[in-house]
DNA sequence: GATATATATTTGTATAGTTGTATAATAATT
DNA sequence: AATTATTATACAACTATACAAATATATATC
């Protein structure tokens, strides 16, 4: 059993999303450097993931052009009982940003945004570092916090990272849905939160 | 009171300059190896000094990176009805009554009652199986739900045992302060929920 | 349109430095 | 004598930086 070092989380984590069927057959990766700032992480510590990857024959990589998924993936030795679901993309999930690098705190959070219905969202929130301020370029100058859920995880070697906490430690996850004066939503944002740091009230008010 | 040894007079002397704001959070300190070029000691010994003041959250360390002094926020502005704010370990218990009572299900609860301010409860709590009937024998008709902390753990053997999960797993702990039609608390209860199985969710109203 | 040419991107390689971990040995303390 | 603190050494994992090599893309030129 390999230790859990960085670099083989962040191989699991595209082995998951190429078994997702995220990137499809062909399709060619982020580049090194923003998987690497994607990951927080250096951009050798990403290409150790990836040359794993690509000793498992799931990509190959061409100097100058960028690491692609390989056509054919070599034989899963677990058999024909194996199978992989598509992502099923659910209603209004086209675009979502991840700002990890952004982030340097005692939070993690991630966030999906409607883009059939913000039309130029990502483009307002390349623009703009705040959420608040992106959504309000494209029409929508107040929302508020319809719903929260909270459940406990475990951090991976990623997210604990980040939180600057270690592997295993308890972690709080939030899931936020915003929506908009109309009721519609306009951001379904995830947080993390370093559960041994940190405490959530929730006051009726 | 601990034993004054080599790290721990390190580990203050670091505190102190940290305190003087010789660095600034954000900055990098000296590596490892020069600190303990600069007290005369191993380089383990200056670990152990740095191991503890980052427990105490005063610096964090990034491997290959440096060490690095914190910057702690001390609140998430997340919404009017949902704060999060460190967990400063404040204890500041008054005499309390406890009663132990586990349900078989996804949760466990404990809670605590001012007695002085409630004659009669632990009879009530004997004679009842409802909390609120319990309140209700001695006099507190009605109570609102004032506060709800919520933080991540992990499971103790004990509540593993209890909530059918295993010691290690992520539980999600609810802190609840109730009040009675005055403001005035009447029950701080506190519940833990298998936070693999559950989730807790908060919405307005 | 075709073809050089310049420029920016992207992967490959090399080197050095820093923290994390493991093991063992030595000195100090009780 | 036994436990704890400190030293010593070696290696693993990750970062930082720089540069080379191949590719992609736009631009100019014919």
């Amino acid at each position: 059993m390999p230790r859990p070092t960085l670099w083989r989380s962040i191989a699991d984590t595209l082995r998951g999303e190429l078994a997702a069927g995220q990137y499809r057959p062909g399709d060619r990766l982020p580049t090194e450097a923003q998987l690497a700032a994607r990951f927080g992480v250096n951009r050798h510590t990403v290409r150790q993931a990836l040359a794993s990857l690509a000793e498992a024959g799931h990509v190959h990589a061409r100097r100058g052009a960028g690491v692609f998924v390989t056509a054919r993936p070599t034989e899963y030795p677990l058999g024909r009982r194996v199978r992989f679901h598509q992502n099923l993309a659910a209603g209004g999930q086209a675009a979502e940003r991840r700002m990890l690098s952004l982030v340097r705190r005692a939070a993690l959070y991630r966030s999906v945004f409607p883009e059939a219905r913000l039309p130029g969202i990502l483009a307002a929130l390349e623009a703009e570092a705040s959420v608040t301020r992106a959504l309000a370029r494209v029409g929508v100058a107040d929302f508020t916090r319809a719903e929260t859920r909270l459940t406990a995880k475990l951090a991976t070697p990623t997210q604990a990272l980040h939180l600057r906490i270690r592997p295993g430690a308890p972690i709080l996850r939030s899931v936020a849905l915003n929506v908009g004066p109309g009721g519609q939503p306009v951001e379904l944002g995830r947080t993390w939160f370093a559960g041994e740091r940190v405490t959530l009230t929730v006051t009726p008010d």
